[in-house]
DNA sequence: CTAATAATTTTAATTATTCCAAGTTTTGAC
DNA sequence: GTCAAAACTTGGAATAATTAAAATTATTAG
């Protein structure tokens, strides 16, 4: 499904083509997104990294996922202002957020037939397309059913 | 063009529907973005808010445009993890980033098309589609055009 | 006019991220 | 292998954008 996961040799050649090393926190960092399709925050991944490096620092972490980032072995979602996450899906998709719970979901999605759509004026040059999804996920869905009412108020979806 | 302006009256009309009052702080911040095509962030909205209003402080700001967002006056753009941006417009558009000069355009972009495009996974209901379109506005593209090379470096656009 | 409510102001706190200096590790040249 | 240069990691300080708290002012209902 997912054809974009990469070896660790091949994670290191990619990292290489930028000028950057291969280092064990780097190959942590990056093995635990691959293994997690959550979209961890740079926080979550310090977590997680900890696991297995105890020693880490939060710095080092920024510093791999700039560098994983960078050299296009992951990608950066940033959705309002919430804090950055970290995709190692590499395949063409967008992503649809969950208003209700704020979980991130990766979908499939023709970027060539949204491509069309737009009308750049002229002289313009696209080239990335981000298309955001925001509604609600299957699972929230269903457990609103019951209830037939939004909140009126300025409610603020807990987008984390 | 644009079919969303609103006046005085009209716009009291829709901060009320949500609760809200029409204060002279958030009459001039709504203005402003009225008059202005260019997407400010919070603390450009500040310092020209400060013109009508010496006295008007940032957290006020910050207070008038929540309250407009909320009640669907004005939207909030959010785009990496720079400062908010907020615009009038509310006709249905996209946005385009220049990844050379970081200003934001309206572009318009027929959402049903684009709707159909995203395959949700069984269940979930999408409620709003939001499409950033990134690259080189026409002014950038023709101060470029002579020079032939993309810097290699991770130089980062200045995305501001 | 008065009380209750809401908005504004000022100040302080929070959050996510970046920067910096110092020490460590890796790499390439010899 | 050894050495110097470059890249990396670390812990802590600094920053930017935003939010929260507390006090003051304005508005509205009665």
């Amino acid at each position: 499904m997912v054809n974009s996961l990469r070896t660790d040799a091949q994670g290191r050649e990619q990292l290489a083509k930028s000028g950057y090393r291969s280092t064990p926190q780097r190959r942590v960092v990056y093995r635990l997104l691959q293994q997690n399709v959550d979209h961890p925050t740079a926080n979550e991944v310090f977590l997680r990294a900890r696991q297995a490096l105890p020693g880490i620092s939060m710095a080092t972490v920024y510093n791999c996922l700039e560098a994983l980032v960078q050299c296009g072995l992951i990608r950066q979602v940033n959705l309002d202002r919430t804090a950055s996450r970290y995709c190692a899906n590499m395949d063409e998709h967008c992503h649809f957020c969950c208003e209700c719970c704020g979980s991130l979901f990766d979908v499939h999605c023709a970027s060539d037939a949204v491509r069309r759509q737009a009308q750049l004026p002229p002289g313009f040059q696209a080239t990335r397309y981000e298309l955001v999804i925001r509604g609600i996920c299957a699972t929230c869905a269903a457990e609103r059913r019951p209830q037939r009412e939004q909140r009126p108020e300025k409610a603020g979806a807990p987008v984390v």
